[in-house]
DNA sequence: TTGAAAGCGCTAACAC
DNA sequence: GTGTTAGCGCTTTCAA
């Protein structure tokens, strides 16, 4: 592959005189810009990023901290995230992380490398205090709402939005109401939805909130042990359609109905929940990805809280 | 930030020991190890990537050209991508195309500005032609079979995968199958589809034939077509388990029974199948992926042939 | 076992 | 307008 000096010499100029055709200086003659389209073209010719990376100090990649892929949500914003990054020319590294803390400091170790110019961070595992040394070597952004000033957001209130789902709940007579979670306490949303759920209808009991949910899957297993329980749950409020999907078809299955037997509500608007007729919350996820991409580029440290929706169905 | 230089000076050492020590060549005394390493920890240092990629004239970073995020196909084979590029230590960068084929030419010229390693290509608007070029500047692995020697394979023998399906409906007794498609004839898979039919039924007729399928909604509208036609189809194999279920759900909404006044089959074995019952071939997906990815990372053009299986449930 | 020095391919300050 | 040249931060001969 040729380099800069080939078409230099090719084309019967110094290498600046090409570095200034390259990138679009003013201040080259016609004459010799023609010379050196010509040469570059006739080459096929294409600028080494490295080298223009390494001299620039960017590399116009942005990284994104994801958990899960193949994960509804989380996909919701990587979609986000590409959706914007396409536009503004940018290219997006994926970092699948398992919520795997020596992972997550591994990638935002391609911060300090200079690999990456920003990192968005859709949810994570490590404590703040452990990912914001790296905000010295390039922007962070995280999906979820952090105090620390060093770190932009696009984050949702999700506290507002458990609540309202809970207080919705109780309004149509629901006492006993279950709910699930990815993770444990470890998780903020976890805890907001804990909180949301104390506020509403007191202590949760431990028995009527199940954990591990991820996938249509578990959301059947849940089903099944929460609908086990004695006195059992008159609502449960799923942390995703397909959790909640699975859950509809294990209570379908040992015949109750919904929402007379049970009421599910699930969330982010998925597939499997239009199909199904469950009620959902829509955290609009993809546009808070695009909305991180924006802060990320921008290497912004605001916080913007983004907009959900509730999506009324049946089946509650 | 220090570069290797800092490095050097403050231990006492030239550059090539530090490098040495950054590399873990042999022939490096104990002592000057140490002192190095403990430079390198003091001043937080990590070598800068671009220079490295730059000297290497390698990056560790395979491209991924994807027509559709949030696309639970496409995502499969990504997530394939990921789960073995995260074993291997490569980074992914997710490439949209949208079926663009400007976009896909300008992201294989990452090849060749040596941004990429290599590239994996789940699926293209470009003929064959216009791609073969760039596989000299980096290997090209494609998740569709081609003849073409230069391009390394991960493909799904979907032609028989097609024919039993049909087959199998033709043994049901069904006579009228209509089947779903997201892309026309461009489509290699389309392509297969109609062949396959083809080979069963004789000449699909256009009517049966409902194109622009990607989502539920696009399943649900092609339901809607398919099943107001007259005489109307008595089964409908659909491209994806989404598009299977929206078209699951305007039947039931019209009051069609499953599968006694129609049969449905979808592809993938998307949650949205489980829980409606649809039956499905599960076309593996994510093992294609992770095949991509190992054949893009060892500059492989074998050409491997993945398996598939069908999966009965309860829609035929 | 170590260091000096020659690049990798490019940009931009500086001089003309 | 254009060319010379000094780096960007690193790896790797080659010689010692």
């Amino acid at each position: 592959m040729a380099n800069i000096q080939d078409i230099a010499r090719m084309a019967g100029v110094s290498v600046s005189t090409v570095s200034r055709v390259l990138n679009r200086h003013k201040y080259v003659s016609e004459a010799k810009r023609a010379a050196v389209q010509k040469v570059i073209d006739e080459m096929n010719y294409t600028p080494n990023r490295s080298a223009v990376d390494l001299i620039r100090g960017e590399t116009k990649i942005i990284g994104a901290i994801i958990p899960y892929t193949n994960n509804q949500a989380f996909d919701q914003m990587l979609h986000g995230i590409l959706n914007r990054s396409t536009e503004k020319d940018y290219s997006i590294i994926v970092l699948p992380s398992k919520y795997n803390p020596d992972k997550e400091i591994e990638y935002l170790s391609m911060l300090k490398n200079k690999l990456l110019d920003a990192m968005i961070i859709t949810s994570r595992a490590n404590p703040w205090e452990a990912i914001i040394p790296f905000a010295a070597f390039g922007s962070i952004v995280s999906c979820e709402y952090t105090e620390h000033p060093e770190i932009g957001c696009s984050y949702l209130d999700r506290y507002a939005s458990y609540l309202e789902v809970f207080q919705l709940l109780k309004e149509k007579g629901h006492r006993r109401v279950a709910f699930t979670s990815a993770r444990g306490s470890e998780s903020n949303s976890t805890r907001q939805t804990m909180a949301a759920y104390e506020q509403v209808f007191g202590k949760p009991n431990p028995e009527y909130h199940e954990l591990g949910c991820f996938s249509f899957e578990d959301g059947y297993r849940a089903g099944e042990r929460l609908l086990g329980l004695n006195p059992r749950p008159t609502a449960i409020y799923a942390n995703g359609d397909e959790v909640a999907g699975g859950i509809y078809k294990y209570a379908r299955a040992s015949g109750l109905s919904i929402p007379g037997d049970l009421a599910i509500i699930g969330q982010e608007n998925q597939p499997i929940g239009v199909s199904l007729e469950l009620s959902t919350v829509d955290h609009q996820l993809v546009k808070v990805g695009e909305q991180a991409f924006d802060l990320a580029m921008n290497k912004s440290r605001e916080k913007v809280e983004m907009p959900y929706k509730l999506i009324h169905r049946s089946s509650i």
